[in-house]
DNA sequence: AGCACGCCGACT
DNA sequence: GTCGGCGTGCTC
């Protein structure tokens, strides 16, 4: 007998070894953690290997299961797997083992890590709704050389009398014929045909009753065409001579409007092949990318990439994984390119990681004018198709470069050379508690590239102005090599000569001094001065200010009521009218719709007052001061349509406007040559939040906003607002001094026992019962009190908590939180039965 | 995820 | 007395 060990596509949240609290073994050895045995039958026994999708009978259901591996024996009493779900096994032994250590690093299902590595669709739960299929589609050829496909096209409609007479005409040559004749060879009854055909013109009478044709051979068979009804089907013939090959049936449709019955009709003439094929569903179909020769490199990106070289593109690689730590516009997806460049030499493959491919476009752009036609994208707004395609192709090795968010890392290269991690630090990489679902992992796609880079020996590159502190310290600690480049680029697209240029000046207002003179306005004296500066020299501003709506509270001046949302416990947001859509309140957490109170909830008082700005009320403020300007928000706000994005970017590069306000969408990667002040209108905004990341993230914030000013010869600055313009985050920022700000923060870690220098581990419980989620999460830190000591962690590790997560509510949820400090959190946990409702978060980024 | 089993409230 | 609420546990 043969049996398979597999693993049952459903979230099952049960101990990894059942009342066993050792740590598991390592998937590679003996048993593997949830899985389940079944035999073979014997017209399987042979078929079926690692990696196989196969339907199993599973309780009195059935379910899809994976293959890990063929086993000799079972532990229990097996029932026989059903059948094949797909020929071909889909995945791959190292795929499996990636799964596992990720269901493993992450205490998550391993049904749950499988579903990482599939397509949507693919690894479905039951026989319940469609699967995901390869689509195909009908591919239409020329089956005949141009001219005699043209001529065939005779036989087609019908032999109507005149078409007959025309028709002979043309058969015999332009010889002259008699009535009788004509009437005779061409079956007439009447001779009305003739006679319509003469006073048409298309007959001319000859001596001796006969009649000739009139017309030129060529205008003859296309009136012909039309007699016969057939020449509708002209355009599609020539549509397909034009073409010089296969089209699909959409190509087709394109170019010349045609049923399926006359394309049918056609081949049945023998005038073209129809068949179907498998179609490639691309995300990028019908976009065109601007190809540009790859520049010389900069002197700087030279020492880079010989680095690179030397260490990394050696054989063997002295190191896997580099941080290019490069000031913003220094240049890193050139090299970028250049190691892509690298390894499509090698025939291997790439995978680049952006931090969210909506705002992203002009990096996309760059990728695919490089590599025309090799490069291929991942992402959420894909339909499920369109993502099964590309999986397929890209398993295929028919793809160089895939691009995309975290989820593109698992992208099924068949020998992947490369990961590069773009905009590094950015906080997307890890998915966390808030984006709930079931089954969620919340993995880290930083970290899961490193686990990647470590076990196949591919080349791993971090880049980003202001590194994470775990990957710079990473560096500092000589795990990862770190390349510097601190010079900014001029012109670095162009094949023009290049020249660096300085960071902008960046001014710090005190905006309390501000407040006492008396401005009590959103901008300081010194930034609506700029503002009118750069309007006055037709150049480009941006204002940044991270929170949307009009007024971020509503409140009552008599009793001091501020409106909440029910679901949420947060301030509503007050949206002003904007176009249709009336004026509003609105909650951003869970995007609930209110309508605007005439008098307090509380005490009936009609002095209901908006306080504080958001973008909605920065874009009123600079109309009032700048009433010529022409003004472009950019926010969640502005940009929920398809297409948006790019849109808006477009109408700001083309100075369709002078002023961009924006949250932090705007930060990210944007090259607006005539972008030269930038203003950012409070930066203490996110800085005192409950989180002990929260002074990281500015940090990460202003640089990345401030690197918008000055990227062309004509240069630019910076304003920063602040209520603490000595704040260490504020001041670093403004100096460009990303190691200062690390040793900082570093530090402040380092007395508080935060990340990177400990882990954490975040366990949160939701329910809409509030003493149920009180006595729950007690419980549970008893529990794990218990197993810090049975460990013997007490030392080593703490539990903190169980207290109200900072949003206490959420969409009608109360959410509390267990905080685990440990060296490996994770190992406290495995082996632990996890409850119904917890999510458990290994290096949470957000404590909120 | 389903489905069975089991233990407490309001009914034909 | 039962019908049914959903909390808990199991499925190779």
């Amino acid at each position: 007998m043969v049996f398979v060990e597999t693993v049952v596509n459903l979230p099952i949240r049960r101990a990894f070894f059942k009342g066993s609290s050792l740590p598991a073994p390592s998937p590679e050895e003996g048993e593997t953690l949830q899985s389940y045995h079944y035999h073979l039958p014997p017209e399987l026994e042979e078929v079926v290997q690692p990696g196989h999708l196969v339907w199993a009978p599973f309780g009195a259901q059935q379910v899809q299961a994976v293959v890990l591996r063929r086993t000799a024996t079972a532990p229990v009493q097996t029932r026989p797997i059903l059948r094949l779900a797909r020929p071909e096994p889909v995945l791959t032994r190292s795929q499996i083992a990636l799964a596992a250590w990720i269901a493993e690093t992450y205490v998550a299902p391993f049904a749950s890590a499988l579903h990482l590595l599939l397509p949507p669709g693919l690894f479905r739960r039951n026989s319940q709704g469609a699967a995901v299929q390869a689509r195909r589609e009908l591919r239409i050829q020329l089956a005949l050389p141009a001219a005699d496909a043209r001529h065939r096209l005779q036989e087609l409609g019908r032999p109507t009398e005149p078409a007959r007479v025309l028709a002979w005409l043309l058969a015999s040559d332009g010889q002259p014929a008699h009535h009788s004749e004509i009437m005779q060879q061409c079956a007439l009854r009447t001779p009305a045909a003739i006679r319509q055909l003469a006073k048409q013109g298309v007959l001319e009478n000859r001596a001796q009753e006969r009649v000739a044709l009139a017309l030129d051979p060529q205008a003859a068979l296309q009136l012909l065409l039309t007699l016969r009804g057939a020449s509708q089907y002209v355009p599609v013939v020539e549509a397909l001579i034009d073409a010089g090959g296969a089209l699909w049936r959409k190509e087709l449709n394109a170019r010349a409007a045609c049923s399926l019955e006359q394309l049918r009709r056609l081949a049945s003439a023998g005038i073209l092949t129809l068949h179907e094929e498998l179609f490639f569903r691309d995300p990028l179909a019908g976009r065109t990318f601007p190809t540009a020769p790859p520049p010389a490199l900069t002197s700087e990106q030279t020492r880079v990439w010989q680095q690179l070289v030397d260490q990394g593109f050696c054989q063997p690689p002295v190191h896997t994984t580099f941080l290019l730590h490069g000031v913003t516009g220094s240049g890193k997806t050139e090299i970028y390119l250049r190691a892509i460049e690298n390894v499509r030499q090698r025939g291997q493959q790439a995978i680049v990681l952006v931090p969210e491919i909506a705002l992203t476009p002009q990096t996309v752009a760059r990728f695919a004018g490089r590599f025309p036609g090799q490069v291929t994208v991942i992402h959420s707004g894909m339909t499920p198709g369109e993502r099964y395609d590309v999986w397929r192709e890209l398993r295929q090795g028919h793809f160089l470069v895939a691009v995309g968010p975290r989820s593109a890392l698992f992208a099924p290269m068949p020998n992947l050379g490369l990961i590069v991690v773009d905009e590094e630090h950015e906080s997307t990489y890890k998915q966390d508690a808030e984006e709930w679902g079931s089954g969620q992992i919340f993995y880290d796609a930083r970290t899961v590239a490193r686990h990647i880079a470590a076990e196949t020996g591919c080349l791993l590159l971090y880049g980003s102005a202001t590194p994470s502190l775990e990957t710079y310290l990473a560096a500092q600690n000589k795990e990862i090599v770190l390349l510097e480049m601190g010079q900014r680029v001029i012109g670095h697209r162009a094949n023009s000569p290049t020249s660096y240029m300085e960071l902008p000046p960046v001014e710090i207002v005190d905006m309390r001094q501000e407040l006492r003179a008396g401005n009590r306005s959103l901008f300081s004296r010194s930034l609506a001065a700029q503002l009118q500066e750069t309007l006055a020299n037709h150049e480009q501003a941006i204002l940044f200010l991270n929170r949307r709506g009009t007024h971020p509270f509503v409140l009552c001046r008599d009793c001091g009521y501020v409106v909440e949302c029910k679901q949420c416990a947060i301030p509503l947001t007050y949206h002003s009218q904007n176009g249709n859509r009336p004026e509003r309140l609105v909650c951003h957490h869970c995007s609930r719709t209110l309508p605007v109170p005439t008098e307090c909830p509380a005490c009936q008082s009609k002095r209901i007052r908006f306080f504080g700005a958001g973008t909605e009320r920065l874009v009123a403020a600079v109309q009032e001061i700048l009433p010529a300007a022409r003004i472009l928000r950019w926010d969640a706000d502005t940009t929920s349509r398809k297409g948006s994005h790019e849109q808006l970017l477009h109408t700001f590069a083309e100075h369709q406007a002078d002023i961009l306000i924006g949250t932090q969408m705007i930060a990210k990667g944007l090259d607006l040559p005539l972008v030269t002040l930038v203003g950012v209108v409070a930066a203490d905004l996110g800085l005192f939040l409950p989180d002990f990341r929260s002074g990281e993230r500015t940090f990460q914030l202003l640089t990345q906003v401030a690197g918008r000013a000055g990227r062309s010869e004509r240069g630019g600055r910076v304003i920063v607002q602040s209520y603490r313009p000595d704040h260490y985050v504020v001041q670093a920022a403004a100096r460009h001094d990303y190691t200062g700000f690390f040793a900082r923060e570093l530090a402040f870690r380092s007395e508080h026992g935060y990340p990177p220098l400990r882990r954490l581990a975040r366990l949160l419980l939701r329910d809409t019962r509030l003493e149920r989620v009180r006595q729950e999460s007690r419980r549970m830190a008893e529990l794990l009190r218990q197993r810090l000591t049975a460990l013997g962690l007490v030392g080593s590790a703490d539990l903190l908590g169980p207290a109200p997560a900072f949003f206490e509510r959420h969409r009608g949820h109360y959410r509390w939180q267990l905080l685990l400090r440990a060296p490996d959190p994770a190992a406290v946990l495995r082996g632990l039965e996890i409850p119904m409702g917890w999510h458990v978060d290994i290096d949470p980024l957000s404590l909120l």
